[in-house]
RNA sequence: CGGGGUAUAGCGUAGUUUGGUCAUCGCGCCUGGUUUGGGACCAGGAGAUCGUAGGUUCAAAUCCUGCUACCCCGACCA
């Protein structure tokens, strides 16, 4: 790696990305190109909440890409949002003009057609039609899909203008399973960050301002990345009466009245992808907790060309060996690569543990394995059992998330005094605790000064009342400040 | 969307100030051979309308204008 992380954050992660073959540029601002390694990894986080949502009795659906205008802008009337960046399809057809190609301007849609920002309006435009007694509720859905949201500043992975996501959309009969709902999703994230990605998080509530503007509350996890800053890795909104209001879902409860349905809305996205490699990564490059990665062990043979095939069979048996008992294993047999080009290679792509295997091992009945995280060397049996490697994996996955831990708590700061919260937002960054008034403006002036924002309210809540860090004034209780992605 | 920077072969680059044998070098790629325990070596070869569209000029990678993309910083961010 070229740029080193505390030299240049920005570059490294681009480095990173690049190097390791995550994704690309594709030459479209905003969108990228995820290329088999990055998008294996996003099929490695749908595999996994996948599996999770159908537990929890959630049904796979597939809403349309384009939404008409009409039943967007019923949303945003009722939420009074209107500065959304979207795309919109105004045309269907192209046509040539003097070897150009032009938009057929008599081809101009009747109606606009939304690129879907997000799915909550089509989807209660329909859910009309699907709901009618309480005997139809709770509705679990959710979708994997894209959406598109016209940012104006780019990221690979943290912020691109399509982005890969799955949102999944509830309706329920009472407010109290709707709050369920919604928290226990919240607890769903939580523990596949913390448990499948290796990703610490604190839950939280955002603030007023800040919240999904259908919902009634937004809940979020958040991750402090290795620069100090945060990033939220997923919410789950209450949406409370909201949607069913606006398109006017009701059904008739047990007593034969009419009531308005409560639901939640949710959602994670290829920006988990983005926490990932800042959460762990170093300076050689990418660092994969193992649950994750891809590749958990790749099998690199050290040969002359008189042993090669000595070699190549053991290998292959330690491969076949590993496949079989259900470890992702990758045997890297290519001549045109010299070991150390390989060894580079796999360390950029952050594989967890590497075998080197030559002739020295096939003699001294001892293979040479490398941890990623650590870049130990560890000797072990040449016919090791598959619970040493079950239980090196797993150590692996701890080791990682507990460095990710400790940086986190460490960088978790209660403060009192303005001048303190200034100097450590300069400093390193963190998640700081401090009292708020509760107001925008003060917000606001905290961002200008310090461009550190409120990220959420702490949950579960401890309300302990206190003087606004900024105003002085009364606050209920502390929020964190952070500066964000 | 504003401010600053950048754009030369797949990647990284020299050359741009001062227009004229200037398209340089490294990596990678192809062929052959020797190699293979931390990014191997030798020999030969292919590959660039210098981001793009115009303009100035006898002559443009080089000067001027528009456009596009990327990077950094802000604004924006369900």
């Amino acid at each position: 790696m070229e740029n080193k992380r505390k030299e240049n954050y920005s570059k490294w992660y681009n480095e990173i990305i690049l190097k390791s073959e995550l994704a690309e540029f594709s030459g479209i601002r905003g969108f990228m190109i995820i290329k088999p390694y990055g998008y294996s990894l996003w099929e490695m986080i749908k595999k996994e909440l996948d599996k999770i949502f159908r537990q929890t009795g959630h049904k796979n659906i597939y809403f349309p890409l384009l939404i008409p205008k009409s039943i967007l802008s019923k949303e945003k009337e009722h939420t009074d949002l209107f500065s959304e960046g979207c795309a919109i399809v105004t045309h269907s057809k192209i046509k040539k003009d003097q070897e150009k190609i032009i938009i057929d301007p008599k081809s101009k849609l009747k109606e606009e057609l939304i690129i879907r920002p997000t799915s909550e309006s089509i989807i209660w435009s329909i859910y009309k039609r699907w709901i009618q007694s309480y005997r139809d509720l709770p509705v679990l859905l959710n979708q994997w899909g894209n959406a598109i949201r016209w940012e104006m500043r780019t990221k690979l992975f943290l912020r691109t203008t399509e982005f890969l996501w799955q949102e999944g959309h509830t309706a329920h009969s009472t407010k109290k399973e709707a709050i369920e709902e919604t928290l226990n999703i919240l607890n769903i994230y939580t523990d596949f960050s913390q448990n499948f990605m290796a990703i610490p998080v604190l839950q939280g509530i955002k603030p007023h301002m800040d919240k999904f503007h259908g919902s009634k509350t937004t809940y979020c996890i958040e991750a402090l990345m290795q620069d100090g800053k945060s990033l939220q890795m997923g919410t789950s909104h209450f949406l409370g009466q909201n949607f069913s209001k606006v398109f006017n879902v009701q059904f008739t409860n047990m007593n034969g009245y009419k009531e308005y349905i409560w639901s939640t809305s949710w959602g994670i996205s290829t920006r988990l992808i983005g926490g990932l490699i800042m959460s762990h990564s170093d300076d050689r490059g990418l660092i994969l907790p193992p649950k994750i990665a891809p590749i958990q062990i790749v099998i690199i043979p050290i040969y002359k060309k008189k042993n090669f095939s000595i070699i190549d069979e053991h290998a292959n048996n330690i491969l076949n060996f590993l496949e079989k008992k259900n470890i992702r294993t990758f045997y890297d047999n290519r001549t045109q690569f010299t070991p150390g080009w390989k060894f580079h290679e796999y360390e950029i792509k952050g594989i967890p543990i590497r075998i080197n295997i030559g002739i020295n091992e096939i003699k001294n009945e001892k293979l040479e394995i490398i941890r990623r995280d650590t870049l130990e060397t560890i000797c072990i049996p040449f016919h090791f059992s598959i619970n040493l490697i079950k239980k090196l994996l797993c150590d692996i996955q701890k080791n990682i998330y507990q460095k990710a831990l400790h940086r986190t708590k460490k960088y978790m700061i209660e403060l009192d005094n303005y001048h303190d919260f200034k100097n450590q937002i300069n400093d390193s960054g963190g998640f700081i605790f401090a009292h708020w008034d509760g107001t925008k403006n003060t917000g606001k002036k905290i961002q200008e000064e310090t461009e550190a924002t409120i990220r959420f309210i702490p949950f579960p809540s401890k309300e302990k009342e206190g003087k606004c860090i900024f105003s002085g004034k009364k606050s209920k209780q502390k929020v964190v400040f952070s500066k964000s992605y």
